[in-house]
RNA sequence: GGGAGUUUAGCUCAGCUGGUUCAGAGCAUCUGCCUUACAAGCAGAGGGUCGGCGGUUCGAUCCCGUCAACUCCCACCA
């Protein structure tokens, strides 16, 4: 078959991922090897892929294909989240644009709409992992609200509450107006914004004077309850127990004293709306006060609460007024009394919506919660198994985070007033009495219990009749999204709708998390959480945080700057292999990621650099002699050359060998780190260093001439080494030169590592030594401006020619020598060169210009002598003899008696010239 | 306001638990080369008082303190 030009990526992409999927080796079934599970981060169902799960992905597909090559049963799980309050404002949004409001539908229709939705888009990012390559067991798809799982959810729900874990209760929560659902406190997202502090005055209700308070908020002025100041406070210390008037709605309220309120802050005086904001509403509890909203659940101005205050026509008009406008006209009306007396520009904190980004109201409202301290009392191993490592954190910094976070942790508020998600399997009577469970007849059962025994007496008898199955309602609300994602681990195979089964057993818990740092809390925490509880195990084993990606100017990608690649082009572009190589190469662990596309640039220049090699090698295929056909041609003028080749290859391979075993080793350090963008780095090297700048070069056949059989086997057999170390990394590449190298029944996807063996020291040491002096000869051959084709005649005066003459004539091609000899004194006329304790002479047809050898020799001494002055200055110092240790100063003793020896050879050479 | 992290060549980063043949790599730059796998290449070279200032130590990029800059997390002082 003729070997295409360049690599050419899209084909192979479709033909290698069709083949390995026909082939089943991403299906896992439990079976008696290690399991490695990994269970992807589920991406939003109606989700794109972006930069982000390209870095995701990318590494979750190394681990999954190195952990398939050392024989492990690999289980990568593939699957998306139905991520309640996104994808619901998404098809919200959809509706809208059809020109239907969500309000306007039945739950039923708009589930309906939703569930078109997720069918239409929802399998839309799995089929773009498979065009980055990803190694995924599409056979175990899940999604978050599969049947099973969603019944799984409504179990643990249950259970919870049964066990006294979850409450219902009333409660300020983080209100979302524009999508009008609570929010737990993580999705709120805190920004500073620049807005005003508002100075009002309230007027004593008997006698003269008042008190001004500073506010940012003057909108919530018509739900004041109280005035706070400081007990200690000189200036309204008096006013402690008298009134004060609330302005436009005239309303009476009490001046307190309480240590909460900072006197340095604005005016020292506070005004307290315990229906509006958090702290306000810790202290209207403390002081009795009652609250007052005067927000609907969409922000706009309400009077229903206001009724006792007999409002006036003023306040009626301010119905239905969207928050923001009424603080600027609340604002206006009150400096139109006379009472706002100055406003300052301030910057302040405002929670946001992560999904919307709508500004939070703080709101008191009947939610469920988890009541996070019993349920962390109950569980201590949630905070001990990080703390220890038993769930390993990469990088482990986010411990800290991790253990901070569970210190001050709040109750987790996990009702969304939205329709999309699993429904909260709460059922209630007409009294407002409720019971949970999974169907309306468990919960019926429940609830007539109940209903019959109030008191000692029947409620029947109080209401008159008897409480029937159709007159109980569910719940309106759903769980919060990662009230079902923190059971993924287990129940993609199905640990909680079939506890115990075979596969749970078998694959959980999982390996490696590989997950995004902002997650952390949402997802991370919570499922080490459901882990302990429903498990009483840790989820996972490792888990390896990536940064953020970001673009070279280190902005964060988003659709809005634009500066978001399309990954489908450029994987269409440029090939998911030079993709993939562009995330991984820059990308640090732990650290966020700024890319470039100039990474992919280099990743297409690697492939190609190795598709030429394969080019190379495939050229020496067809000079390789036969078995039969090599007789003849030993027995020519040949013989001498083919002679001489074995005895390079024998070196050469010898050297590669090692060099792979030591960098073997490496890899499996780096690896156990998660330090993959170094082990790229490393593969990098050795293959277009070590394989193809040397080794290559070293058992490259002369012009024309046939390639020793031996050698050549060996090289395709290095060559397949190497491309199975890349495999991880760009799987397409590698499996096409694998499969284009030689006739294999097996692909290199399945094919496993071979087992581990050290590395030889002193050949690698002759490896380093033999390039060291290559590239001091030629680089004094540029220096003396040879041309390439210019021979030289090498003179080696050594004390180890034993290990020159192994590698002398590699050297000679190298540096195009017609000869190599050795010598014991200087040769005249020539270029000297000094590499460790050796010299080199090197004689040409051509004049030589010894001027800019002296001045490197000189340059080289120079540096020598001044480093033998540190050494000496250091080996006379009394307190470095005493206190270092013995091993130090070995070395140091050495150093000295190198350089000494290098200085005289310099020294002799610069005598001679 | 609290906490964490970062600061090493023009850029992106290594430097694995203090010892000048360790100040490194990859890109980028510069100089030679169209050498028969590869100019998407080959062979070389230059470039950094390891953020500033102090301290500990025989010795500090590596430890301590402090200052500065940037980043992130947590926290609604109205």
């Amino acid at each position: 078959m003729e070997l295409s030009k360049n690599f050419e990526h899209n084909a192979a992409e479709m033909k290698w991922y069709q083949h390995w999927l026909e082939k089943q080796y991403f299906h896992s079934e439990p079976d008696n090897r290690e399991p490695y599970t990994i269970v992807i981060p589920p991406p939003n169902v109606t989700g794109v892929l972006h930069m982000g799960h390209c870095l995701n992905n990318t590494i979750q597909d190394i681990l999954a294909r190195r952990a398939r090559m050392q024989g492990k049963n690999v289980c990568w799980v593939p699957g998306t989240d139905h991520a309640s309050i996104a994808t619901e404002a998404k098809v919200v949004q959809m509706l809208r644009e059809k020109g239907i409001a969500k309000s306007s539908l039945s739950r039923e229709d708009f589930l309906k709409y939703a569930w078109e939705w997720k069918e239409k888009y929802g399998g839309i990012i799995l089929q773009q992992l498979k065009k980055l390559g990803c190694s995924l067991d599409w056979d175990r798809t899940s999604f978050t609200m599969d049947e099973d799982y969603y019944k799984a959810v409504t179990r643990i729900f249950i259970d919870l509450y049964r066990k006294g874990l979850i409450y219902r209760g009333k409660r300020m929560v983080n209100w979302d107006p524009a999508s009008q659902t609570a929010l737990s406190d993580e999705e709120v997202i805190f920004k500073e914004v620049d807005s005003k502090l508002y100075f009002v005055r309230y007027a004593l209700a008997d006698g003269d004077g008042g008190i001004t308070v500073a506010t940012t908020r003057p909108e919530t002025i018509l739900g004041d309850v109280a005035i706070g100041v400081h007990p200690d406070d000189e200036r309204y210390k008096h006013m402690i127990g008298k009134e004060v008037i609330v302005p436009i709605i005239n309303r009476r309220i009490p001046v307190i004293g309480d240590e909460y309120v900072t006197p340095e802050f604005g005016t020292g005086a506070l005004k307290i709306t315990p229906a509006h904001d958090k702290n306000d509403n810790i202290l209207g509890a403390k002081h009795q006060l009652k609250a007052i909203d005067t927000l609907d659940l969409t922000g706009k101005f309400t009077t229903v609460e206001l009724m006792e205050d007999a409002p006036s026509p003023q306040v009626l008009s301010y119905n239905g007024i969207d928050r923001f406008e009424l603080r600027k006209k609340i604002a206006e009306d009150i400096g139109a009394l006379g009472q706002l007396e100055k406003t300052e520009n301030y910057k302040s904190q405002v929670g946001t919506s992560e999904r919307t980004g709508a500004v939070i109201e703080n709101k008191l409202s009947l939610q469920w919660f988890i009541d996070m301290q019993q349920f962390l009392d109950k569980n201590p191993e949630v905070l001990r198994s990080v703390m220890d490592d038993t769930i390993q954190f990469h990088p482990g910094k986010l411990k800290n985070t991790y253990s901070h976070w569970l210190g001050n942790i709040k109750d987790w508020c996990i009702s969304r007033q939205l329709w999309w998600g699993q429904r909260i399997p709460a059922w209630y009577a007409p009294d407002g009495t409720f019971a949970v469970g999974a169907t309306r007849e468990e919960a019926f059962g429940e609830l007539s219990r109940e209903w019959s025994i109030v008191n000692g007496e029947s409620k029947d008898s109080i209401y008159h009749s008897p409480l029937s199955i159709d007159k109980i309602d569910q719940d309106e609300d759903v769980l919060d999204t990662w009230f079902s994602s923190w059971l993924w681990p287990m129940e993609v195979f199905k640990g909680i709708s079939d506890p115990g089964n075979k596969e749970v057993e078998y694959y959980y818990p999982s390996t490696t998390l590989v997950t995004g740092q902002d997650i952390i809390f949402f997802w991370v925490a919570r499922m080490i959480m459901a882990g302990y509880e429903y498990k009483q195990q840790q989820p996972f084993k490792d888990v390896y945080f990536t940064g953020m990606v970001r673009d070279k100017q280190g902005r964060k990608m988003s659709k809005q700057l634009g500066n978001s690649p399309d990954l489908l082009e450029m994987i269409e572009k440029d090939g998911a292999d030079a993709v993939r190589f562009g995330v991984m190469i820059s990308s640090p662990a732990g650290n966020d990621l700024m890319w470039d596309e100039a990474g992919n640039e280099q990743g297409k220049f690697f492939i190609n650099k190795i598709w030429n090699a394969l080019k190379l090698v495939k050229m020496w295929s067809a000079r390789t002699p036969s078995e039969e056909g090599r007789q003849s041609e030993v027995g020519s003028q040949k013989s001498e050359v083919g002679s001489q080749k074995s005895e390079v290859g024998s070196f050469a391979i010898n050297w590669f060998e090692n060099r792979l075993n030591e960098v073997r080793a490496e890899l499996d350090a780096q690896f156990k780190d998660f330090r993959l963008s170094e082990a790229l780095k490393t593969i990098y090297s050795l293959i277009w260093d070590d394989f193809c700048s040397w080794y290559l070069e070293w058992v490259k056949p002369g012009f024309e001439q046939p390639i020793d059989k031996a050698v050549y086997e060996k090289t395709v057999d290095f060559f397949e080494q190497l491309m199975q170390l890349l495999h991880p990394f760009m799987p397409f590449v590698t499996e096409e030169i694998y499969h284009q190298l030689r006739e294999h029944k097996d692909d290199i996807t399945v094919r496993q590592f071979p087992a581990a063996s050290t590395a030889d020291k002193t050949i690698l040491a002759n490896g380093v030594l033999l390039k060291e002096v290559i590239s001091a000869i030629r680089d004094a051959r540029n220096k003396n401006q040879l041309k390439p084709k210019d021979t030289i005649r090498l003179h080696i005066q050594t004390e180890i020619s034993a290990t020159y003459r192994s590698i002398e004539s590699i050297l000679a091609k190298q540096v195009n020598a017609e000869s190599v000899s050795y010598t014991s004194s200087p040769v005249s006329s020539s270029i000297t060169i000094v590499v460790q304790k050796d010299k080199f002479f090197m004689e040409t047809t051509t004049l030589l210009d010894t001027s800019s050898q002296k001045e490197q020799l000189q340059r080289d001494l120079d540096y020598l002598k001044g480093f033998l002055v540190s050494v000496e200055k250091k080996l006379s110092n009394e307190r470095f003899v005493q206190n270092a240790k013995p091993e130090i100063i070995e070395v140091e003793r050495k150093k000295k008696a190198d350089a000494e020896e290098k200085i005289k050879v310099i020294e002799e050479t610069l005598a001679s010239l």
